[in-house]
DNA sequence: CAACAAGCTGCGGGTTTACGCAAGACGGAG
DNA sequence: CTCCGTCTTGCGTAAACCCGCAGCTTGTTG
């Protein structure tokens, strides 16, 4: 006797998502939809669900800030995600809200029936975390520092992209202006933004600091969502002075 | 006798098309399928379609791309744009490539069966426009300049987006350093990048050529597809000297 | 403990932005 | 033709940004 409930807002996915679940686990006899996080984040609560399938990216609420809150309250909650892209930003979201010792998963809607079903049974039954091979991935370069990015960095990236100056950012995060400009320009060396910008004649350059948000965005390590995120953050640190 | 050629990178979405194409247009005789734009660009030049159903956001290349390369090759083909979202991105993107007095049409996915049925028929058989009635909002909004942006504000924040500076701005676009700047006031003026830059004290203050770019970003003025092609554009104009 | 890498901080200066002020240029309304 | 609004441009200034140099505090390793 099991629930399960779906978070997906396209109604054609989320039909897939329903007759998935049905057949990859028999032992579960009721499945409830959400067409978005806000009502996905209700009927959690109100039904006590500990198995959800959620999606990223819906309009309302996205999937990363619906999780926070479902984990916040029930933190033995297994969520499996279920995106169309593995953009870091997307990994990275999620990996910094999972509760330890928590089981969850990240698979593509790109996978196979298979791969989906497999997945649905390791964690709703076995409890066991199932990452995509993709996603993996991405997840191993960006812990591992190797090409890639430290919180610290990504921090300050994110700052900078929100449009703050480096005295507020220095003010936000209790650091003296010049550390921040150090960062920053760690930043600017790992986006490579400075071969773009020299290119052969100092003629076309490019002003490093929108330059980097530009190329962090192109290269997926920023996205709507994140900004979003980021952005309510941001707000709510300006309340609190 | 005719043939539609379906351009829609989710497989779901895809066979959805495709049988809504069956119901709507019985004098239909061929569907043929693409799962990505670069495909799609393919298909068309070879089987000559007229008739193209083409989602935007799609991995490979995006349907703004594939739709202008075929609009260039075969202007009277008639195209329906099936897309998650209308940002304005997408909008502005969209109506820069319309060839005159081509047919095209844009529907939202959310939009019921009926609704993209009758588009069909529509656009490949009556060869009228149909805008989904939200996306017709934004498009009157931003042409009229009512509370909307001109092409020249529009193409300034794309400018700084990409991360140019002023002076590379006003090489780029043959103007004045001053003009350049005073263009990116007008920006900030629309943008409300003060209110939120003052707050009470002039404390935390924003960078207001990274902010306008964040508050764009959220106001969906721009999105990753639109910076994509801007920076293509930016490329291309680079390597012209 | 000594040595060393990594991060924080202040100082100083060259460059880029943001923007007020004011003088032309252009186009339509009276 | 004249008046007026919009757009462009130059000049000048205060602020913000980018960054090299150098002194300090840490945590790590032999």
């Amino acid at each position: 006797m099991m629930k399960v409930l779906i978070v997906e807002d396209d109604p054609l996915h989320r039909s897939y998502l329903h007759e998935a679940v049905n057949a990859a686990l028999p032992e579960c006899d009721t499945v409830i939809e959400a067409e978005n996080g806000t009502v996905g984040e209700k009927l959690a609560r109100d039904h006590k669900s500990a198995h959800i399938v959620m999606d990223l990216q819906m309009a309302s609420r996205n999937g990363i800030e619906a999780a926070r809150t479902i984990w916040k309250e029930r933190p033995e909650t297994r969520i499996l995600f279920w995106s169309n892209y593995s953009d870091e930003a997307y990994v990275r979201g999620v990996s910094r809200i999972v509760p330890d010792g928590a089981a969850y998963g990240y698979v593509l809607k790109s996978a196979s029936d298979e791969r989906l079903k497999l997945a649905l049974r390791s964690i709703f039954i076995e409890s066991q975390c199932v990452i995509d091979r993709e996603v993996r991935g991405l997840q191993q370069k960006s812990l591992g520092q190797t090409n890639g990015f430290t919180d610290s960095e990504y921090e300050i990236l994110v700052d900078i992209a929100l449009g703050l100056t480096d005295r507020a950012i220095a003010r936000r995060r209790g650091l003296s202006l010049r550390s921040v400009q150090n960062r920053l320009q760690q930043l600017y060396d790992k986006l490579d933004v400075y071969q773009s910008a020299g290119d052969d004649h100092e003629d076309g350059r490019f002003n490093l600091r929108a330059r980097a948000v530009t190329v962090a965005f192109l290269r997926k390590l920023l996205n709507y969502s994140a900004l979003e995120r980021a952005e309510a953050e941001l707000q709510e640190w300006l309340e609190g002075k």
